[in-house]
Formats: C-alpha cells, sequence, structure tokens
DNA sequence: TGATTTCCCATGGTATCCCATAGTTAACAG
DNA sequence: CTGTTAACTATGGGATACCATGGGAAATCA
C-alpha cells in the first residue's frame, strides 16, 4: 500500500528517487520498477506497480467493447503509461512529455493514495491541498464505517 | 480495540514507546507498527494498524470512481499517513512534522480510542479533557444499547 | 561525432539496528 | 507468606546501514 507524502528532488538528468516505501511495496510484484501516465484529470500524474496494471486491465475487461469509456482508458492508462525501471539506486527517469505535463522542473511530490500514488510539481499540489482538505472535511458523512456498509448491503 | 490512556516520553531522537496493549492489538494485522496522521480536526494525531487503513479503503473503495470527494479522501487519508514500525523494543520514531502538528516535546499521551488512537501532547490534552467530558454527559442518550440497536434495526 | 541515456561509484546526513540499564509485574519455590 | 528469579516494559546511547543525491564513464542512438 503507498502512503504518505515525500518530495524529492529531481536533477539536471530528469531523475528523481522513489521514495523507499514506495519501491517496498512494489518489489516482489514481478518488475523492479514502476508505472506512470498523465492523470485524466489534471496537470499530475499517476503511478503503480505492476500489480495495479493488473488489477485496472481486469477493470476494463469487464467493460463492454463498444463502450466508448473502455476505449478511452485503454488509450489513457495502457498507451499512455510508461514503464520506468529503478537504477541500482531506486531512481527513475521521467520522461520529457510526462514532466511537461505535470509542469515537473526542480522537484517532485509523491503522494501515496492506496493501490496507487500521485506525482506533483510542489506549486500546484500546495493550491490543491487546501481544497482537497475542505473537501475532504465536508464529506466525511460519505465514508461508512465496516458495519453500516455491511448492514447495508443486506437489506 | 484500543483502550486506555497511557502517557510516555520522547527522545531526543523523536523515539517514543508504543504503550504494550497498542503493539498487541496491532500484531498480527500484517504489519508491525502502527500507521499515523494528523487530525484534521485539531492539534493532535489519529492512528490505528493495519485493518483500520484496509477499512478505511474499502470505504473509500464504495465512493464512485469520479467523484472528486473520493480523490479527495484518497489524498487526506492515505497521503497525510504514515506508516511508523516499531523497532526491536517496540518504539517508533515520530516524523518531525507530526510532531509539529500536534505541538508534541518530551512526552506523548495514547489515548485508546476503539478502533483508532489519539497522541496528544500532555498540555493540550489536559485542556480538552475537562470539555470532552462535558460532552459525553450532555449527549448520553445517543449510546443505544445493543437491544435497543436491534429493535430500531427490525422497524 | 555529438548528444543522450544508462550504468557505476562516491558522499553526507539521517534513521535504523543493536546492545545496555532500570523499573515493574509475574511466576515460583521455599 | 516471602524472598528470589524470570520476563517484559520503558528508556538511553553508540554504531551501522540505508537513503537521497551528485557526478563521471561507458554505451546507445541519430
Amino acid at each position: 500500500m503507498f502512503v504518505s507524502t515525500t518530495i524529492n528532488g529531481i536533477d539536471a538528468k530528469g531523475r528523481v528517487s522513489v521514495p523507499a516505501d514506495f519501491r517496498a511495496t512494489v518489489t516482489g510484484q514481478g518488475f523492479a520498477g514502476v508505472y506512470v501516465w498523465r492523470s485524466p484529470f489534471g496537470d499530475y500524474l499517476e503511478g503503480g506497480g505492476l500489480r495495479l496494471l493488473e488489477d485496472l486491465h481486469d477493470a476494463i475487461e469487464d467493460l463492454d467493447p463498444f463502450d466508448p469509456a473502455r476505449a478511452a482508458h485503454e488509450r489513457v492508462i495502457f498507451g499512455g503509461a510508461k514503464a520506468l525501471m529503478f537504477d541500482s539506486t531506486g531512481r527513475v527517469t521521467l520522461p520529457k512529455d510526462l514532466m511537461a505535463h505535470a509542469g515537473l522542473d526542480k522537484q517532485a511530490v509523491f503522494i501515496g493514495m492506496g493501490q496507487r500514488f500521485e506525482i506533483w510539481d510542489p506549486k500546484s499540489h500546495a493550491e490543491t491541498e487546501e481544497e482537497a482538505l475542505r473537501l475532504a472535511r465536508e464529506n466525511r458523512g460519505a465514508l461508512k464505517s465496516r458495519r453500516r456498509r455491511e448492514r447495508e448491503a443486506q437489506s
């Protein structure tokens, strides 16, 4: 599971250290690296390990072959995703097009999101953080406890 | 389940012993440590074991994938949480930013809250305790007995 | 050949591991 | 009942390993 927020530097070659605990969660999934793609929802990147890609693949397989959403997902995720391998010290090099999409320059903010993570530029992240906190507080009631979910699932 | 209140010391390296009975409840959940994050509601920390995080994850999975509130919850909960592993003697090191949020210095108050716990600075905890006692007295009626809950669920 | 990219080694700082001590509770035999 | 041993909890400090980062050499591509 990906948790916590880390901010790491991007050097002149476009290399950035993937946080050690992120590396630990993808290690043993069969690919020593991460998959990263442009978020369809904003100027940031989304990423995960091999297992996430497989899960997404299965989820898309469940969609109707002629559902336009299916083609869109396939295009964005599988077409746009890059496999970034760790070097011997746990860094990856971010391709220029991905950096451009997220407005990345000198630093990258890694945000753990459970089974996936996001990469932001510090500036745009700071702008969105407050908004996220407000939304989370206002919609706290939407999160149901396990007991409540199970009770409602029965009916 | 996390119960009772314990006060432990924080050493110069930011290490603090997690109360033994807290350790006992998270042991066997698959992660030998606790997850801790800033409370959105005050100057203290909240924490729990792997099971709590998984429950929250499931609750979020229940939300619409395109609901902005869903991403907000993921960012606040998973992005804000830190995974703190026990050392061989059952301590964790509190990151500086978490200590700053809760105003922690030399001591930490661990408060069991059922399926989660809180970490307070002794000073701010004392100030809030009296207030909590008063609130609990006033809202006594909200706690329903098991019989009453089952009776109401039938109808 | 020039420009990238990939691999490899070096370094400073931090965090983790490991050992040691003291106090408390539990167990236990006399 | 009582004194002793044994286990565990909380705490302190030193050594070690790891992390993030920088730069250079070899390999690859246009």
